[in-house]
RNA sequence: GUGGGCGUAGCUCAACGGUUAGAGCGUCGGGUUGUGGCCCCGAAGGCUGUGGGUUCGAUUCCCAUCGCUCACCCCA
């Protein structure tokens, strides 16, 4: 038996790297249009990094992280998502000493211990946005428009954004404690799940399929009618924004993030086909997380987009591979005569290839159309002799005679062509 | 952690319990002794995931185990 990957590890393999590669390239783009500034941050963490800020009961901090002890004794801890790093290296750095306003993404793995399914691997890639330092509405509209503009600049369609208020903590708390009160009067006609779900996580039980469960769910207290004034405002203009940007919503009150830090605005971005891990893209406001952390009491909001997820949407173009030049050479004289015509032109950043092995020429030609050259350079000792090479476009299947002496810049005038 | 589906060549998949487990794609070689893609011919490549059991005989049926996968749960 060969050794195989980590369950839920995944190789990413060469012919799926242009995919990557598009999307890392349009993120940034947008990224650039935005003003943000790339961070980079490691990928272990001290493990109460995450406890603080994630929460201790959530089911990322119980059961999913990849924590072990060092050998120095610490408990460290994989990351299983990067804003509570980034917010540590935030702090710790007092970036927010140099602008009041901190616009940050970065990308990387995260890691999470659950079991693999459609969409959701143990070390999974996510391109991520904060923006610290500002309540004002228009921040949230802006990280859901960055979110909604890479997804929409690399052609996805069917989108759905979803998007709640969670309320802050002056309403948050009053919203909670009255659906609890409704969830412990109907607590025995609750299924198992959901008896769990309401001293766990309340607002899940809004989740559940089971039919019974909704229909007394229907009756229960929704959480706008709790706002304040404030969250209520906040919600009215978040939303304004997104109507002038043409950004299409809908508003679902039962909408819950998986992580304590969450505050007030809180959105998903949804593909119909993507199977049960539908969330390509999510995200929301954690005003409180800086100063959980030990640091000053600055707002902020942020997404996270599950690039594994997004690429799931993505058609491979099957473009192959391709390169400006080949060299079939043939026996070991024109082998080598032909090496510092390589050397030349690699360092003029032309893509150059010339088989390992002395082959056929027809070997060759072959390799050479596997491999998408545009043009073949055909060396043997027959044209050694005539100090001159043949040059063949694959293309127009075209051939005609270079003097060798002329070789290195009549290739380059024909590639740059 | 719980449940369902599936494990046969590098990939996608065939094979009523019955000879030597096949095909397409890919790879390599030949047809063309020095010219790629199309065509034709040929070759290499398999402990049928693993271990037990039933049977005269198991890729096929049963059990276990491992792996993959989808779903629950949860989330990007």
């Amino acid at each position: 038996m060969p050794i195989r990957a980590v369950r839920g590890f995944k190789d990413v393999l060469p012919d799926e790297i242009e995919l990557w590669h598009r999307v890392e390239s349009i993120a940034r783009g947008v990224f650039n249009a935005f003003g943000l500034k790339e961070i980079r941050i490691p990928l272990l963490e001290k493990t109460e990094v995450f406890a603080r800020s994630i929460g201790e009961l959530t089911d990322i901090v119980e059961k999913e992280m990849y924590t072990f002890i060092d050998r120095s004794g610490d408990s460290l801890t994989l990351r299983p998502e990067a804003t509570a790093g980034l917010v540590r290296a935030v702090n710790e750095h007092k970036l927010f000493a140099q602008s009041p306003v901190l616009k940050l993404f970065t990308t990387g793995p995260m890691f999470r211990h659950e079991r693999p399914q459609k969409g959701r691997l143990r070390q999974f890639h996510q391109i991520n946005v904060e923006v610290m330092g500002t309540k004002a509405p228009f921040s949230d509209t802006e990280v859901i428009w960055m979110a909604w503009d890479i997804l929409e600049k690399l052609g996805l369609k069917d989108l759905r954004l979803e998007i709640n208020s969670l309320g802050c903590p002056a309403c948050m708390p009053m919203y909670r404690d009255n659906l609890k009160e409704y969830l412990e009067g109907v607590f025995q006609h609750l299924c198992p799940d959901c008896q769990r779900r309401s001293k766990i996580n309340p607002l899940r039980v809004f989740d559940c399929k089971n039919e019974a469960c909704r229909k007394i769910m229907a009756k229960a207290p929704l959480n706008r009618e709790y706002l304040c004034t404030e969250c209520a405002d906040h919600m009215e203009k978040v939303l304004a924004f997104l109507k002038t940007l043409d950004i299409p919503f809908v508003i679902n009150p039962y909408l819950v993030r998986g992580l304590d830090y969450y505050v007030m605005t809180t959105f998903e971005i949804v593909s119909p086909d993507l199977g049960a891990q539908s969330t390509v893209a999510a995200g929301g406001r954690y005003d409180g997380l800086l100063k959980a952390l030990g640091g000053p009491d600055l707002p902020g909001v942020g997404m996270a987009i599950g690039v594994d997820r997004l690429l799931l949407l993505l058609e491979k173009d099957k473009k192959g591979p391709s390169i400006d030049l080949f060299i079939a050479a043939l026996g070991p004289k024109a082998g080598k005569e032909v090496i510092p015509w390589i050397k030349h032109w690699r360092r003029q950043g032309l893509a150059v290839q010339m088989s390992y092995e002395e082959k056929g020429l027809k070997a060759q030609m072959k390799q050479a159309g596997r491999v998408g050259a545009c043009y073949v350079l055909i060396v043997g000792e027959d044209e050694l002799d005539k100090k001159q090479v043949v040059v063949r476009d694959m293309m127009t299947r075209d051939q005609h005679e270079v003097p060798v002496d002329d070789v290195i810049s009549a290739v380059e005038r024909l590639v740059s062509a």
